[in-house]
DNA sequence: CTCCTGATTCGATGGATGTCAATCTAGATA
DNA sequence: TATCTAGATTGACATCCATCGAATCAGGAG
């Protein structure tokens, strides 16, 4: 699976939140690259049941019934999910398991914070 | 342009974070029409312009300079954003002004956002 | 009213994307 | 060895999308 090279490296510390300054334009291209594997309803549920699931992980097997696609297009879908580096896939034995990468989606989260969020937290932490 | 009030609006209740339960595929596709809206980087760069600018609101004319696109492209992308619920416009005499609106990036924050940070959160406010 | 300017809409086009059927690979089991 | 199963890959096709030029719209200034 992607045991060799993650495409996307997880990358540097991105991105201060959208409202407190504008993205370069190199921030812009690598987050874009990120929220378009976020962008097809398949992969978003996708995504939450692998994330939701038992154990933090999920097997192919669990996630093909509950949609009404073939197989090579789930096996696409989580294509584009790891190599945008939101999910990361590994073989044992028969079974393909998934599980979500944390550090991606916090990147993401992050970046769309609005400051009465990040006041919030500040109130609350202090 | 959608005269419609200001503040928020608050939208209905979406999503509790993807990492704690799955997405419905009704939450999904919502969800993913949003994402859609931020998977392109000249959109990404457009919002983070907008919400970071002085007064949380920028003109058309201070954006349009920053991309070597034509202006009918950067409208096109400021109605998908639009569209999306994640800005809104509004004309004042010749120039027309873009505003944020924080309730739809809280709201696509709020649903990436992961177990370890809500823990930190926890952690620090207590 | 006429012109000018900022911004949107329209129409066309090349490239990206979601989907499937067919094929292929990796591992288990015999 | 051969065979079976779970997933991935390939190739094709239809649709979607970013971009542009041209036309159009909305206000302000003569």
């Amino acid at each position: 699976m992607s045991k060799q090279l993650p495409v996307v490296a997880a990358g540097p510390p991105c991105c201060s939140p959208l409202v407190r300054e504008p993205l370069t334009a190199e921030q812009s291209t690598g987050l874009a690259r990120m929220f378009k594997a976020l962008a097809d309803p398949v992969r978003l549920r996708l995504l939450s049941m692998i994330a939701s699931h038992d154990g933090g992980e999920a097997c192919v097997c669990d996630l093909t019934d509950a949609f009404d696609l073939t197989g090579p297009t789930i096996s696409h879908h989580l294509k584009v999910l790891r190599e945008a580096g939101i999910i990361d896939g590994e073989r044992r034995g028969t079974w393909v398991y998934y599980r979500a990468l944390p550090s991606a989606l916090r990147t993401l989260s992050d970046v769309l914070t609005t400051p009465d969020r990040a006041a919030r937290a500040v109130r609350h932490s202090s």
